[in-house]
This record gives structure tokens, sequence and C-alpha cells, in this order.
DNA sequence: TTGTACGCGTTATCAT
DNA sequence: ATGATAACGCGTACAA
């Protein structure tokens, strides 16, 4: 079944049931419902395929994130996912995991697939010493990083504005006579960095030596930062505050606490990052600081639409994030 | 850049060139070395459409599924993303949301794009009346439904024993002296009601009325779990047990009787559904019963692999449930 | 307004 | 072992 069927059917030529097809081009209405009538008695669809091979486009876009069954991940690739097909595009979804040769793999697939752009979620692409397989990304389709950047022709970075969140909620909480106050933290990337950064500007902004600064790395598990935190516990050291770079670190720092017999949040105040549903799940509920996927995602896919549109863009665009105050802080 | 490129640069013809491209037919080591230095200088990549138009695949599965962001969905599409990809499979995927003309269209738009299957995640696509979207969907391609079952041609089913599973649990609750045991949930979807029914098949087995049932629709989220409770307990029905259809109910029972001052587990036993990271996140953690996403994603891709060979295939899959003890349960 | 004919880049079939 | 050539199904420039 195809184009050759439809116009012998509707004897025409195939030149005819393509621009009735496309809306291109002038067709006598008596001609079009002829035509469209063969199309719905045949349950006709043009083949994608020999499509994408003239037009060179299948209009896909690749998503590629670690791991899409991370909430913030999943957040983020679901508003994306529900931009693009706004905008007439579908998604071609890679889930790499962490390892860095897997990563050049999907995308390498991806291009190899011609998709017309590919969008990364999340800031755990690039690398430190080795970005070769977003440049090469980058050298065949515009690419779009969610959470991280990276200054190179056609890479576009959307990142939420971290460094100022985390550095005047923690600002706040040394305003509020606080000095013991740790921050648990996952991971080195982009947005990680700048997280830790702001942690360490509050404490330069009021004059609070180095020493006074607890910063603990731990995994992405509730088991973990609830171990870090046991740990000062049993070391002695009672924290007054406890900012986390994830919700679910906050999570496992106040059942810590919790177990501990801390009151919280008067005697300990905690929060979180992403805002996500974990935040609510928790009693009390966690303050988090909402650094804005879904307006991200979306920001991303205007962007790559904007591109498409030969529209100037800006290479790096930055959101603020915005503290949203529950019952574990004051 | 194509292929006769390469043939002109290698001083062969594009036959040639695709049988080292494919690694079919017979070609001289000798010839097979020079092509294929000239395919890596030029970083040659084969043309997916074409190739796609002459085999008429481009070996891509269509995921759909109403909500990536909810966690169980994310986690379905995640393991079966992935084991797609293992078996060379790329995937391409939709978000529908709720609505049935959304369905429709997501499903239409897969098969234009000529996928070569597709799975179905999540129990929310099969309406009371109107199927006729899934079955036009079977007639190009094999579907496989995750959560869900529907008995047609082309239509594969991977299901949990939810029913089993929650008979079982309310069995238990019952067995240990509870009565007053309240069954909180949030959908009419196979699973949903096969859930319902394990819950009333309990008070049946055990000689209980009827009247004993207290089963409470709610929407899916916190807060209106929360507020069914709430308003049980203005009526003054105490609950000694709640069992809900999913995690994210049983977060909100747990708040509501955490607010109302109940001890959990001892006054009140609670069971949520899926086992899912929400279950970790409450104080006391959730005792959940585990649907098996990953293993169910697992079947699903291992079926239509099966389906792809032209091997033998059940048209029904269900998969056995378990019960995870945590803090919400004796 | 409509039709003809070619190009898109493969794979596969048949010769050689 | 290798090459010429026909599909595959569409969009479109150009001709009518």
């Amino acid at each position: 079944m195809n184009i050759y069927d439809i116009a012998a059917q509707a004897g025409v030529s195939i030149a005819t049931v393509s621009r009735v097809l496309n809306g291109k081009g002038n067709v006598s209405e008596q001609t079009k419902d002829r035509v469209m009538q063969v199309i719905d008695k045949l349950a006709y669809t043009p083949n994608a395929f020999a499509r994408g091979l003239g037009l060179n486009t299948m209009k896909m876009v690749g998503i590629i994130c670690s791991d899409v069954s991370d909430i913030y991940y999943a957040t983020a690739v679901s508003t994306v996912e529900r931009e693009l097909r706004r905008n007439g595009y579908d998604s071609l979804l890679c889930c790499t995991g962490d390892q860095l040769e897997n990563k050049r793999k999907c995308l390498e697939l991806l291009i190899s697939k011609r998709v017309d752009a590919v969008v990364l979620v999340g800031s755990k692409f690039k690398e430190k010493d080795d970005n070769s397989h977003i440049l090469a990304a980058a050298q065949s389709v515009p690419c779009v990083m969610i959470n991280d950047c990276l200054d190179a022709p056609n890479i576009y970075g959307i990142v939420c504005d971290d460094f100022n969140a985390t550095r005047e909620v923690v600002s706040n909480l040394i305003l509020q006579g606080l000095r013991k106050i740790v921050y648990l933290y996952d991971a080195d990337t982009y947005s990680g960095v700048r997280k830790l950064s702001g942690y360490k500007a509050a404490f330069d902004r009021h004059g609070l030596t180095p020493d006074n600064r607890v910063c603990i790395r731990c995994e992405r598990s509730i088991k973990d930062a609830k171990n870090q935190i046991h740990g000062l516990l049993e070391k002695g050291y009672h924290p007054e505050g406890v900012v986390t770079s994830e919700d679910i670190l906050a999570v496992g720092a106040l059942k810590a606490l919790a177990e501990a017999g801390k009151q919280v949040p008067n005697d300990v105040q905690i929060v979180g990052f992403n805002d996500s549903i974990l935040a609510k799940c928790t009693l009390p509920e966690l303050s988090s600081i909402d650094n804005k996927v879904e307006a991200l995602s979306i920001t991303a896919v205007r962007t790559l639409i904007d591109i498409f549109a030969h529209k100037n863009v800006s290479s790096k665009i930055m959101v603020a994030a915005e503290f949203v105050r529950r019952g574990t802080s004051l």
C-alpha cells in the first residue's frame, strides 16, 4: 500500500496525492476530496522511511539521560517529550547509565539514527577531561543540555542558578544563628559544584572561617545519607542544619536525625533540593529548593525549536531557583 | 557523504561496501580492509532512513505510557528501554496523559513512524467500551501490555497477580484480628479491579459480611488520600488497617493517621502497593506489595524479541507479587 | 491544476 | 569475489 495505489484508485498522479497529503500546492477541492476518500477507505499512511529519506528528517529528537527511573530525570524527560510532541517531534529515548563508554555509544546511535537534535538531561554527561562524545554529536546536530553547559559550537546549556539558591538558603540559616550546618552532596557535576560553591559562599559572606564548613559526599541514596549523618552524631558533631544537593539525601538525613531523637526543625533544620515528590512524603515535609526542572525543560525545547527556525538563541540560559519552605525549616 | 563516496574512494562498487558494512556475502580480507579504512577515514555512517526504507524497519519500538514522571511508570520505561537496547532496538517514547483521544493519536503516530512493536506501559489504555485504538495498532505491529491485558490477536499481556497479593495481605490482617480495614484506591483499571477484588475476596474467605468493607476511591495524590482518611476519622470511623492500591496513597494515609495521633503500626497498620522509593521515605517505612515492575518489563521485552524471532509466546503471562514487610505493619 | 521523471541512499538479486 | 542494477516510497522541479 503506497502512494501509487492511492493515485491509481483516485485516478490521479502521485504528485497530486502528495500535494493533498502535505497540503502544499494547488489542488482543486474536487480532486482533493476524491483523493482523501481513497486514503480514508484504504487507511493509507505514508511511509515514514521514504519520507525521511527524501526530506532527510523524521522529525525525531534524541533524549539522553543517565537514568529515567530517577524522579528528577523522569520529570525532565516527561516535560521535554511533551513539549517536543507539541512541536511535532517524536522522542527517541536513551538511558545510558553512568559509564562514559555507554554515553558515547548512545550518542553515536542517536546520531546514526539521524535525529534532528539531542537533548541531554542532567549534568552527568560532561567528563572532566574528555567531552569528545558530546562535541562529536554537536558536529552533526544541535545539542541542548539541561542542568549543564559546555562552551562549544552548537551546544546550548539551560541551567538553574543553583549557586545563588544554595547561598541564600545557607545564608539564611546562618543569619538565624546556626553555625553547624552540614552540606551533604552526591556528585561533582556542573550543578553539583555550583551548589557546593553556594554553600561555601554563604560562610564567606558572613565572615565564617572555612573550618566551620562540613561538606560530606555520599551516594545518591537514602541509606548512605542516613549513615553519614549517623556517623557525624557518633563523632559527637550535632548539626544544627543540614542542606543537601538532592531531596533523597535530605530524606536520609531526616531519618537519621529523627532516629537520634532530634526535633526537626527546632533542633535541626533540613533543606533538600529539587522539590520533588519525596519532599512531600516525609513528616515533617521537607523544605526544598525548587530548581525548576519543568521550566528548564520547556526552555530547552523552545531553544531547539528556535534553532530549527534559524532564530537567534543564547547558548546559555539561566533560570532562578525558588526556595520552598515546608516543615523542616523555620 | 554516502555509500557511493566510499565505493569511489576505495575503488570498489557500492555492493561491496554494503557487504563490508553488513558483514554479509564474501569479501576478501584485502578489500574489506581497504573499504574499512576509507569508512573510518571519512567517518561514514550509513543513512538510517535509506536503510529503513529498504529493510522496512529502523529497529525501533514505541513505548507508550500515560505519564513517565510517575515513579512506577518511570521504572517500567527505564527497564523496557534498557532491555530493548540490549536487543538492538531503540525506543520511541510517547506520553499520552489520560485523554483517550491523545492515546489514540499517539498510537497512530507510532504506527505511522513504522515502529516494529508497541509496548503499552500501565493499565490506563484500555477503555470500558472502546479499545479500537489498541486493536488498530495491533493490526500493524505486535503490542505488549505491561500490567494489563486484552484478549485479541497480536496483543500480549504481562501482568502481576495483584488479586492474590492483595487477598493475602488483607487476609493476614483479618487473621490478626483486624476488622476495620479500609481499602484506598485510585483507578478502575485492570489491575485496579483485581486489587479491589482481592481485598473483597479476603473478607469473603473469612466469612465477613460485605458491610465490613470500606472501599474508598480517591485521586492518585498524597493530598486526597490524606483528606479521605481524615474524612473517615471525622465521621468516627477509626480504621485498624489501611491497604492501598498505590504507595502514594499509603503515604497520604500515614500522614493523616499520624496527624490524628494514631500509632502506626500498633493502632493502625498500613500497606502500600508498588514498593517504590516512596515506601522508603516515610517514618516508619511503608510495608508494600512489590508488583515486580522490573520483572514485568523484562518479560515484556523478552516476549517481543521472541515474537520477532517467530517463536511461540503465550499471549498472557502472570507474575507473582511479593509482600515487603516494613514498619507500618506487624 | 495536474502529471512526468528524477533523486534520496540503502539492500538484494542477479550476472560475471 | 565483485559489479551493475532494480527495488523501496516519497517529495518536488519542471513540464504541460
